[in-house]
DNA sequence: CTTGACCCAGTACCTAGGTACGGGCCGTAG
DNA sequence: CTACGGCCCGTACCTAGGTACTGGGTCAAG
């Protein structure tokens, strides 16, 4: 297919498309018979995938560190397991912070209709009820804070 | 506690703090006694909440609407409902496709050992096998495509 | 009372992720 | 054959979400 049918099928522009391309998302140039591209299913995939990804708040640097993900001279299946096994726990994260939200906002449904939901901030004092301890404190801010006066 | 205390312990700039205080993420001045303007646990959570938010995935604007969520003069029981509810397909959705990258992982992972995670894309792959429906197809795009000339 | 670390407001600048435009080629309907 | 729409590559431009710098005021320690 054409790069204008496979962006229809994605739902995505083609000039995306090609910014995909440009980040390496995409396998690279099979040059179709005549002058177009060709484009196969499995770039629909792969788009589809991105953009999927993308609404779970990872970045294009990281999907492509997934679709990426593969045994080859390079990188030994201990590295493969590494990363995603990394990457599983950064899901467990965003899984257990979905929940909360999910808990929280059921929860402002539920009590709208009976109390009104006139709180302060209603959706924080329903994260409060179904608590999960989180990592900003864990976590060490690691801000680099830079030298003000030395810029290039 | 000051604008400096509130940014370390969430793990964020002063900078930020302050860019999320135009956006109407923090709900403005409480001015303190002299001067510097006194920030509140409240607003520890909020800024937490907008960060956990962000790694999920919902942008600024997303989050300021859920933070803003309450009953008011303008705003009916109804109101805060529906949106909720939306919000919650919208998070239901993701939980979904979170859930579907989490067993494709671990596929892989599984995989990896045995048959070394070689093909043309793996985690592709240990996707389609866990098949959730996608919405890619019946979303109709909704690309405005806005002609240029008419730039004010 | 000076010095260093923060604060304030305002504005300029930066990165990620696209979007749009220009100029040229292809290929099919009229 | 020519008009129109889709492709190609290259470059310019745009929005979201910050980051950084300027020029001033503040406060606690020395």
């Amino acid at each position: 297919m054409t790069i204008g049918e496979l962006a229809k099928m994605c739902g995505v522009g083609v000039e995306t498309i090609r910014y995909y391309e440009r980040r390496g998302l995409i396998p690279d140039p099979r040059p179709g018979k005549v002058g177009y591209r060709e484009f196969s299913n499995d770039d629909v995939r792969r788009v589809r995938f991105v953009k999927q990804a993308q609404g779970l708040g990872f970045t294009l640097k990281e999907i492509a560190e997934l679709l990426a993900l593969r045994v080859s001279p390079t990188t030994t299946c201990t590295d493969v397991r590494d990363l995603a096994e990394a990457k599983l726990e950064d899901i467990e994260e965003k899984l257990r912070t979905l929940k909360a939200f999910k808990r929280a906002l059921g929860k402002l449904v539920r009590e709208c209709s009976q109390t009104g939901a006139k709180g302060a901030c209603p959706i924080l004092d329903a994260m409060d009820d179904t608590k999960t301890p989180m990592d900003a404190t864990k976590t060490p801010v690691k801000r680099p804070i830079a030298k003000r006066s030395s810029r290039k």
